[in-house]
DNA sequence: CCGAATCCGGGAGGATACTG
DNA sequence: CAGTATCCTCCCGGATTCGG
């Protein structure tokens, strides 16, 4: 398959970056699978209202940009877990910025409040 | 206007953050104002291929969220210039570990096709 | 020259039912 | 338990048009 270059991904970090996190749960799953590998159902319980089949399709798209991995148990029941590839791994600063910012933030929002 | 809980914004600060950066230039918008004032055209023409309707509401949206100023001369011509807010400018480290992290990404984009 | 207003298509993601 | 398969709705973002 021909590599598009319709828009920056690939080349743009800012853009690469941006389209990996464009879902809308894309991070709060690394967040969740930060440190930790859970289940399918784990994930789907901490991620509130999340149906099964969105959190499948976000699965599927970090999967396939390498940024989680999916282990799959041949037994009954079925047993599924992800974890953080390498590649996530390497996002934690990320999260953690976001984190940090994102707590600067709400406490703004209290505060505009008055 | 009434706050909605029906979320995690204004709670999580991965739910929030996720909520600001959603628009698709939203990241973009923030990198080539870091630093700099720029007028729309400006940021038209650094954005390439956004359109003017487009990027109007990603403003707007970065605007109402306090993350960027936007200061109109009353003059003809127009001229209105977009610059970081104080909270856009403390969503710097973010856009500094995206950066590092997206030119990681990429490289390993690179290795892939061996 | 800057931007608002309107219309529209496509895709993300949610609801639901069904499989191994 | 961990999905797949459909259907459907909402809304983002682009094209276009209008206003100051």
């Amino acid at each position: 398959m021909t590599v598009e270059t319709t828009d920056l991904f690939g080349v743009c970090p800012y853009f690469t970056t941006q389209k990996i996190l464009a879902g809308k749960w894309a991070i709060l799953i690394l967040h969740h699978l930060d440190g930790q590998t859970l289940r399918f159902k784990e994930l789907e319980r901490r991620l509130s209202p999340i149906t099964q089949a969105t959190l499948t399709k976000q699965l599927r798209s970090l999967e396939e940009n390498n940024l989680i991995n999916r282990k799959v148990y041949n037994q009954v029941p079925p047993k599924v877990e992800y974890s953080l590839s390498e590649l996530g791994e390497s996002f934690k600063p990320v999260l953690d910025s976001i984190e940090i910012w994102g707590e600067k933030y709400i406490e703004t929002l209290d505060t505009k409040k008055d």
